[in-house]
DNA sequence: ATGAAAGCGCTAACAG
DNA sequence: CTGTTAGCGCTTTCAT
């Protein structure tokens, strides 16, 4: 375990620190050093098991082949996902990933961005608030490598892989339809972004372009973070009050969660006196009684693609790859909306 | 966004990199700067948005304010938990986090052990293999600050934070055995892990001292990557099989999930026919038909304790906080163990 | 084919 | 109170 250095193993070999270097780099041949010395030199390193401290290297090379994700929330099964997949991608092309959770907070993620960059990252995957706009901005005019998941800012010309959150809501709705609901309600999260808006659209078209129209006390908006108290007067009002809404589209899993909760508890009966449906995905949605028909992300994808358009980005290969992704969402057919 | 250094600033004020230096690490007034100049110093870097380079700093310092995270897979549900905490402990202490998944394999746990030293974190979070006792000592040898968490190794003396798998269990299958079921199923993961072990001691401890008998028939033990295809099998081998239990305890929450699930399709009622419990949790598990009892891990403990033991040890303040704990599950009863 | 030397940006003795 | 200087460990030009 005691530490080895460039030095000490150039030293012993009786060579310089050159030769070293361009050979633990791979770069012997082309720098004309001869096979032997090369051989002595791997062989000498992988015995001392020799290990170059990449803080030196990364500040030599004004790189750290690592790359920063900030995402909402690392303990959202969703985010966990992707954030496996990425680490599994980096890692293909030799990259480390250090994470961080904004916790939805736009000045959070600000600091995240600038702290990720004094950390030397070589690019970022963000899964931003979309209220920091100015700072994308800025990550861009100064061409830095970043791409941006989940969600985007429809104004700014960026690299991107989100998901078709209109058709996939708009495909949910319209299951639910085929499946003769006619007072379909929409709970969602009050909140400024675009993926959320899109949900509502998809929701609106699909209604409307079947003839019917929406119904603006079908739909509720709940606080991000008191959702769970106002579930409950939410479906209470909109499934037992006047409305009578024979289902409801939820545009998270956990909202899903949540209003199966409230369901269960005022001891309504899913599907037969509501259908539910869930935009995303829980493990477990399969295992709910009644399991919950949900429209699943392509969370592998999702991360492999965000991480190759990076990767590419970084290394200015410029293969053009296409960098503005939207990927489709497949639902899941279970039981909670009946037949 | 343009780049500002410290030698800008400090030509800018007309000063010495030294004297910035240190009015910009809070040793200003330790070294009797003038307040007049500190004040220039800390209103120029912050106008002109300076950050430090990290990775400079980092090896100057010899200390890179990073940990390292090794969990076994950060898309489980539980380790992105633990993660979360243990990203906020972390940030409270000025720490950020990288993490790996070692994908339960010990040859790529060590890799990344060492890739994380390369790159210089300060110090490391692990729940390991329980394969690599080799790597782990030459840590503590080296005097690495390291803390064990979820899984540790009984033989070598270290920090950890764990659970008490073998009370945790016992507790289980207690409560199974006070709502009178008497043939009681065990269905675990075939794996070297102590934690599984004590969880199977638990189980068995429990029946022998309340009289009962340890059936090895009743105990089932399935391949860690083929779980789901053997489940089946487990199942209907114990609960319609000439065994008949009458209760069955799972290990891990996707075991519960996996089994449950087979439960379904053979039509088994829970808990009627059969009881099941689950140690460790997952959010869906009260939504879940039948809710399904289980043993709750206090993942924020463990991830902040964790931290804390762990920042301790780098600072070496030595504050002789107990760095050896056993931490209580919880058990949920809900309604899947029948009265 | 190999080596000397400069430099990446920052910190820290030490000397004034 | 401030500046000089010497690293931290590695890469890389440029001679040789």
């Amino acid at each position: 375990m005691k530490k080895i250095f460039l030095k000490d193993i150039a030293q012993a070999l009786n060579l310089s620190k050159t030769a070293v270097s361009l050979v633990l780099n791979n770069r012997g041949d082309e720098n004309k050093i001869s096979k032997d010395t090369q051989k002595r030199i791997l062989d000498f390193a992988k015995k001392n098991n020799y290990r170059p401290n990449q803080m030196a290297r990364g500040l030599s090379l004004g790189k750290s082949e690592t790359i920063g994700l900030i995402v909402p929330n690392i303990s959202d099964i969703f985010y966990a996902r992707i954030a496996h997949f990425i680490e599994i991608k980096a890692k293909e092309f030799g990259y480390n990933v250090v994470f961080s959770s904004s916790n939805e907070n736009a000045a959070i993620e600000k600091e995240l961005i600038y702290s990720m960059l004094n950390r030397q990252v070589d690019g970022l995957i963000i899964a931003s608030t979309q209220k920091n706009e100015e700072d994308i901005l800025k990550l861009k005019e100064a061409n830095f490598p970043f791409v941006l998941i989940d969600r985007y800012y429809p104004d700014i010309k960026t690299n991107y892989v989100i998901v078709d959150n209109f058709g996939g809501t708009k495909n949910m709705t319209e299951h639910l339809l085929g499946n003769r609901r006619r007072k379909i309600g929409f709970i969602s999260i009050k909140s400024q972004l675009d993926a959320l808006l899109q949900r509502r659209l998809g929701y609106e078209q699909a209604l409307t372009e079947n003839g019917f129209k929406v119904e603006p006390n079908y739909i509720n908006e709940l606080d991000p973070f008191d959702y769970q108290d106002e579930m409950k007067g939410a479906i209470k009002d909109m499934v037992q009050g006047s409305h009578k809404v024979d289902a409801v589209v939820f545009t998270t899993h956990y909202l899903a969660a949540s209003g199966l909760r409230e369901l269960k508890l005022l001891g309504i009966e899913v599907p037969s006196e509501v259908a539910i449906i869930s935009f995303d995905e829980l493990g477990a949605f399969d295992l709910v009684e009644p399991p919950i028909t949900a429209s699943k992300q392509p969370v592998d994808a999702m991360g492999n693609e965000a991480v190759e358009i990076l990767v590419n980005e970084i290394d200015k290969k410029n293969l053009k790859i296409e960098n503005e992704r939207v990927l489709q969402t497949k639902l899941l057919i279970r039981k909670s909306c009946g037949v």
